[in-house]
DNA sequence: CAGGAATACTTGCTGTAGCAAGAAGAATAA
DNA sequence: TTATTCTTCTTGCTACAGCAAGTATTCCTG
């Protein structure tokens, strides 16, 4: 009887599927629910990604940093996605009293009003393409799942 | 008693750590991927995606329409992207003779041991990032569970 | 067998991301 | 205090992706 050795050159059907499944599946997804968004209300992915995050932070803004690690984003990525918000409106750019080399990034009122605009969309869009493809024991499923590739990351 | 009702502007914890987590742990899998195989085989993630294509390919070539729709890139991304492998010989563009505006993508040697030099180090990579996380069964629903979001994509 | 519609691929343009270097402020140490 | 070093953010550069338009070929219809 063998043990099925693990063959440093090939993955297994389950390895493979498992992999390439996520490669593919956030392709799509993300594909069809960036261009929705950008479609609908003319915002990426990304952006409405900020704005969310902002939205529940307390008082409605995030160091410029600490942002960049919550939506997984380069500092340089950050700061240009926040000028084309704060070029919208939707976010404002306020001195850190605590460390005056830093920013926060607030949400404005115009901003909360966007994205309370495309958040049912977007909700709408996930829960089709996503969601709804799965029970909710098979959702708990995933997100423990995830938790194991990314240590804390889904704590908060 | 009330059935939980599907509040159509938030989304339950479980569909929020799958969905999120989904997100995050693509970014950073692909992130950590992609700068491994560039910084030790100067080879991008999806460039290594298609060579690996056209490896399993039958006579190691294929059409460069199926080829896109197989790692999942626009008709003009496999183009520039087939330029760069062409360009670092690891792929030739050969005529279709049953369709003349059609172009195979063929894998030459010097491409096939490119990828055979760079397999060993992104599977271990995949494995230590993402599958050595997960035993066979887990890694089986996985597999199974992005059937469902990806209609046939993981046939073949 | 035309002539028009559809398909396969490429090219121009634009948008967005990352890295590395720069500017401004903070922290440490003497 | 002041000099060195670290941190925070921005900016220059480059790479890669998508859309839309262009070209070549095939398919379809009469």
């Amino acid at each position: 009887m063998q043990i099925p050795a693990v063959n440093p050159n090939t993955l297994s059907p389950a390895e493979l599927g498992a992999w390439r499944g996520l490669l593919r599946a956030h392709s799509a997804l993300v594909r069809d629910l960036d261009a929705e968004l950008r479609a609908t209300h003319a915002l990426s992915l990304q952006e409405y990604e900020v704005l969310l995050t902002l939205a529940q932070a307390p008082e409605n803004r995030m160091r410029m940093s600490d942002l960049a690690v919550s939506v997984i984003l380069s500092q340089s990525g950050l700061t240009r996605l926040v000028d084309r918000l704060a070029q919208a409106g939707s976010v404002e750019r306020t001195p850190c009293q605590a460390d005056r080399r830093g920013l926060n990034a607030e949400l404005t009122a115009a901003g909360r009003t966007r994205l309370e605009q495309a958040r049912p969309t977007h909700l709408a869009g996930v829960r089709g393409s996503f969601l709804d493809r799965f029970d909710e024991a098979e959702l708990g499923v995933l997100a423990r799942l995830w938790e194991r590739v990314l240590p804390g990351a889904t704590a908060e």
